[in-house]
RNA sequence: GGAGAAAUGGCAGAGUGGUCGAAUGCACUGGUCUUGAAAACCAGCGUACCGAAAGGUACCGGGGGUUCGAAUCCCUCUUUCUCCGCCA
């Protein structure tokens, strides 16, 4: 969420910037501003009479206590003709506060300056690729390879749940532990601290990281219990530090967890969700961190090389997208995103995803940090999958499977104890 | 799931209708004293909103209500503890 103030401040660079994204937020923009000038005026208002409510009280009780209760009657008289008004400024600014809080929740994130314009994925620019070659060889698909070495059952998943809940089996289903492991080793070893979160979530937290109220139907919702299953494990992480005040002595605060993660993926079809390519049910195993503002860009390029080396180790062929304004999520400033070519769809995978939300979710989370004795700023939170698993497997099946069977990449041996899947 | 008790500042813990944003202790910060430290003593020490400031307003788990006035009374939700039941 964006803070009125800066709003209010950077007005025209704010509408400029979110133009990015497709959009012209100026009028909405307007409206906050206007809203938040009602909200103070009627603040004012509202203090400058409960002021009077409080003192006429207080005479009341002193009244009281030295006998004179007639005089006190007649205070009481008085002030019961102001409760009304009370009671209608409160609900004015009650419903002038609603309307501020839905419209602010309705404003993205403003994207970096590095962001360009662009209407879809297809303008991202490429700003890494490793290097390989792109061969026309016709190679098997990974969900023909899966069936043929029986690692992943997606027949068995669809009985048991549905589509896009597979199951894995034998050596497919340790590849999966072997990369999780492989994943964490890899993120603690680099100073992250191995968490398990829960992976249901509450309302609060849901709107806290910005699913809620702009990503409500993606999500599983428990409505018995008003819970909604985690699409990432960003969400339980991040809001471990809901409502708090950190000491900048304490940051920086980096953390990772591997949590299995659940998307509807209401509305995608076709070819995209074959296979392992878009699942309702997935492993990943996920990287936060809250960082002083000054220090989250530097952060930002240090996570993508922190998941640019996981990639290398894995020997998978990869490159690294800058998201454009288009493409970009709704509470991030600025994203890189990961793709690993897999070689029997002849396509580019995304892995992870890797974000800056600079204050966006700080301000809805109230997570700030204490710069000195007076000052507290809002604090950055960054987030970025290292890695998801199924098109990490997707990848490695397709790419490496040979006569032999399928290559287990060498840093994963001893996590797997297998070098082949045959 | 059933019965009961509870939720107050960073922590502990007073406070059952008015002078309570809240005693006291601990922790923390600054100072005095000291060659230095400890101890002792003095002072400060929540969050948010409005305001240039003075100051004002709100917040005692969340929401609602009663009252001139609520931390205190009522309703409701959540959480914690104890006992019973069930259970990986």
């Amino acid at each position: 969420m964006l803070q009125v103030d800066f709003i209010k401040e950077n007005f025209l660079k704010v509408v400029d910037s979110l133009k990015k994204r497709n959009k012209d937020y100026s009028s909405d923009l307007k409206k906050i501003i206007d809203f938040n000038e009602n909200r103070k005026k009627q603040q004012t208002k509202l203090d400058a009479l409960l002021s009077k409510v409080n003192n006429l009280s207080k005479q009341i009780g002193e009244l009281f206590k030295n006998g004179k209760v007639e005089e006190a009657n007649e205070l009481k008289k008085s002030v019961e003709k102001i409760k009304p008004e009370v009671k209608l400024l409160q609900d004015l600014l009650n419903s002038n506060n609603d309307d501020l809080q839905e419209l602010l929740c309705s404003i993205p994130n403003i994207p970096n300056e590095l962001v360009k314009k662009g209407t879809s994925e297809k303008d991202n620019e490429i700003i890494f690729e490793s290097a390989f070659k792109i061969s026309d060889e016709k190679l098997d698909e990974h969900w023909d390879i899966c069936e043929e070495y029986n690692i992943v059952d997606f027949e068995l998943g669809n009985k048991v749940t549905g589509s896009g809940f597979p199951v894995y089996k034998g050596k497919g289903a340790a590849l999966q532990r072997a990369l999780i492991n492989y994943f964490l080793d890899k993120n603690t070893s680099s100073g992250y601290t191995e968490v398990q979160p829960p992976i249901l979530v509450n309302e609060d937290s849901a709107f806290a990281t910005g699913q809620l109220p702009d990503k409500e139907g993606q999500m599983y919702h428990i409505s018995n219990d008003n819970l909604y299953l985690i699409p990432t494990a960003e969400v339980p992480i991040t809001n471990f530090y809901r409502d708090s005040i950190i000491n900048s002595s304490d940051l920086p605060i980096k953390l990772t967890g591997y949590t299995p993660c659940f998307r509807r993926e209401a509305g995608s079809y076709g070819k995209d969700v074959r296979g392992l390519n878009r699942l309702h049910q997935f492993d990943k195993v996920e990287i936060v961190r809250i960082e002083k503002p000054e220090d989250s860009y530097k952060v930002l390029d240090e996570m993508v090389e922190h998941v640019k080396n996981i990639l290398e180790e894995l020997e998978l062929p990869f490159r690294i997208l800058r998201l454009c304004g288009g493409d970009l999520g709704f509470t991030s400033a600025l994203t890189y995103d990961f793709e690993v070519y897999s070689k029997g769809q002849k396509k580019w995978l995304e892995v992870s995803s890797i974000s800056n939300f600079e204050t966006y979710q700080s301000n809805r989370l109230k997570l700030r940090v204490r710069i000195n004795e007076k000052e507290k700023k809002l604090a950055h939170t960054l987030n970025g999958s290292a890695l998801a698993l199924p098109r990490i497997v997707a990848a490695i099946v397709e790419n490496n499977n040979s006569p032999e069977g399928i290559k287990i990449p060498k840093i994963l041996h001893k996590y797997t104890g297998f070098k082949f899947i045959s």
